[in-house]
DNA sequence: TAAATTTACTTGCAAAATAAAAGCAAAATT
DNA sequence: AATTTTGCTTTTATTTTGCAAGTAAATTTA
């Protein structure tokens, strides 16, 4: 990472994982908990590959994201989100309930946010539990 | 704007607003409720000018901020966010809180923080009040 | 058990985006 | 009348992205 832009606290987080891929990358975490590079790639939004594997060492790097071998296969590799990417849920939940309200969601996710709207906090905090290492 | 990756809303949302310069934009906007051109010239951030302007331009076409003449001088323009992008609060107030935990926050925001950690709906609800056109 | 496939990447290159600098016209100030 | 300010645009260099192809180790298949 290149020298910061200014001591603000959303300008430095935005360095951090503010950028599109890295939020998907989160995201993903965030619905899967477990995502191994393959995952990713799978995703609808068709990541590069190499951006996908620059934009995993960054989140590597600034503590947000962690990852540990397959217990089934040494090939393969599982990604997951350390607390500092857990404590992001927030962001995400706030960057999703905008989303219901200025454009289309899609049906499979109509579920989730009702389940946001619901009971906001009761799903961030639920969200956080089952994304913690100990559940 | 090209053609949206994904029906994801957050992936569309990103697309509309989660770069780094729109979203330094959008805090600025928030902090400020109207800023000229000059003024998002003079963040701490140093964004380059033909990438204000586009970013700008982006941000009027997407209807998350408009702009007015400026009642004192007519070689100035106003920008100021509009409904749309006034619901982007609750997202720049959990990156704020985000940073809190994980970074160091300057000694000018503290006030800030201290106020939205106080009473985060009371704040998020003064702040819409404080940047609705009404007020 | 040798060949094919899967997995997590890396490399090379063209295209697109960004950054820095200079330029510009209208309005305001000196 | 000349200079400065303001909100941009244009130009050029640098960086980032996106796409395609390649690689080595582990696994599966024939």
């Amino acid at each position: 990472m290149s020298k910061k832009r200014s001591d603000c606290p959303i300008s430095c987080s935005l360095e951090m994982w503010g950028d599109k891929w890295s939020l998907l990358i989160i995201r993903d975490l965030m619905l899967k908990k477990e995502c191994t590079y393959g995952d990713f790639l799978k995703a609808e939004e068709k990541i590069a590959t190499n951006i996908l594997a620059t934009r995993l060492q960054n989140l590597l790097d600034n503590g947000i994201i962690d990852k540990k071998d397959h217990p089934d296969s040494k090939l393969k590799i599982l990604y997951f989100l350390t607390q500092k990417g857990i404590d992001l849920i927030p962001v995400i939940v706030e960057i999703n309930l905008w989303g219901d309200q200025y454009l289309t969601v899609p049906d499979d996710r109509k579920k989730l946010l009702e389940e946001i709207k619901k009971d906001k906090e009761g799903f961030i905090k639920r969200a956080k539990e089952y994304l913690s290492p100990a559940f």
